[in-house]
DNA sequence: TGGTACATGTACCATGTGGTACATGTCAGC
DNA sequence: GCTGACATGTACCACATGGTACATGTACCA
């Protein structure tokens, strides 16, 4: 089964392969079943792997969050381009139209976690958070004071995750880019003026 | 059974309650039994108003889209007030804590129409175009080239929403008012400058 | 009074669900 | 080659689900 998935153990295939059928079925509809015979195995084995179709969606949950951070830290390892540049970059990147089944996974689940939900929560803690360190770390070298910088990071991320939604709802390329251009350069202005200072 | 609810017809009556069940209870665990006994009625009630789960769905969906709508027309009929203080009474209202259990299950109605989902997709039309007009409308009084209001507001709705996404999972009160009184301060100083020429 | 449309309740059904019991296969290390 | 741990398959179960059949209630209008 090895040549399967890149992944070396079974349940960490299974995990990823399942992360890719539920990108294109999404979460609600999801069957142990329908799921197995997506992935060509039988529901037993998601239960002796994952014990409950709850630890699948944690299972799931947490190496989407694994995804995540691994995306941030090769921005953080990005060549020594200009902030704009980086901005933009990032902003191609989570607009990449093969990425969009992830995206809409990504506000699937987050919308799961939001309720009570003990499969999908422990990805709340970080959803924000994990983002936040290496915005700010990302906006200071920018030239922006650390207490404003905070503030800035905070809203570089809600920037992003609200175009992503405009973005998966309505596919208007066009008006999207000009949106964030917008925000781009009104960012690069006031970071631009901080530095005068 | 008028006196239960303000509506005057009780299938109205029941999406409204249903809305209020959904809210708290979430949508992904929604059973017609569970939801009609916290309803006070039977799930036989809940098909022969709405002819299936999936009808019920539809049935919130549009009036969670009837409501925003209706809060966007009382947004627009606000006195007088500058820009500024009409974008943060809007702000303070969107993270009214009272609001939180709905904004939820706007997310979570979000997430699910951006599948293929029959039930709740209807919603999607609205859910970004709806919002765009009046608040190109509220740009471009605030003395923004019409081309570029466009683009701002947009800007406006992704930063709405992507703070809400945060403070549903965060409730990092003061760190989100930071952040959205950086985003106005930046757009107020942009829309002076604009006003300049 | 009778009838008609809407509303509601009770009982039921076929189906698919998550989960379990248990037997079997596979393969490394002794 | 035997053993034991991991992996997988088959068959099954109790249960809750969405939906239906049908009888009943209720209120208004002729």
């Amino acid at each position: 089964m090895w040549y399967m998935s890149a992944a070396r153990d079974p349940r960490s295939a299974l995990v990823e392969r399942a992360i890719d059928h539920l990108a294109e079925h999404g979460t609600t509809d999801l069957t142990l079943r329908g799921l197995a015979a997506g992935l060509g195995t039988s529901h037993r084995m998601l239960i002796y792997h994952f014990g409950s179709k709850d630890g699948l969606l944690v299972a799931v949950a947490r190496e989407m969050e694994r995804r995540q951070l691994a995306a941030l830290a090769a921005l953080r390892e990005a060549p020594g381009a200009d902030a704009g540049q980086v901005m933009r970059g990032m902003y191609r990147h989570l607009h990449d139209p093969a990425l969009a089944p992830y995206m809409r996974l990504f506000f699937e689940l987050y919308g799961r976690a939001l309720r009570a939900d003990e499969a999908t929560r422990p990805m709340l803690a970080g959803v924000v958070e994990s983002w936040l360190e290496p915005l700010v770390e990302f906006v200071t070298a920018a030239g922006v004071p650390p207490d404003e910088a905070a503030a800035d990071a905070r809203l570089c991320l809600a920037v992003a995750r609200g175009l992503a939604l405009d973005w998966l709802a309505t596919g208007d390329d066009a008006a999207l880019d000009a949106a964030a251009e917008r925000f781009f350069t009104g960012l690069e202005q006031r970071w631009r003026d901080a530095d005068r200072n």
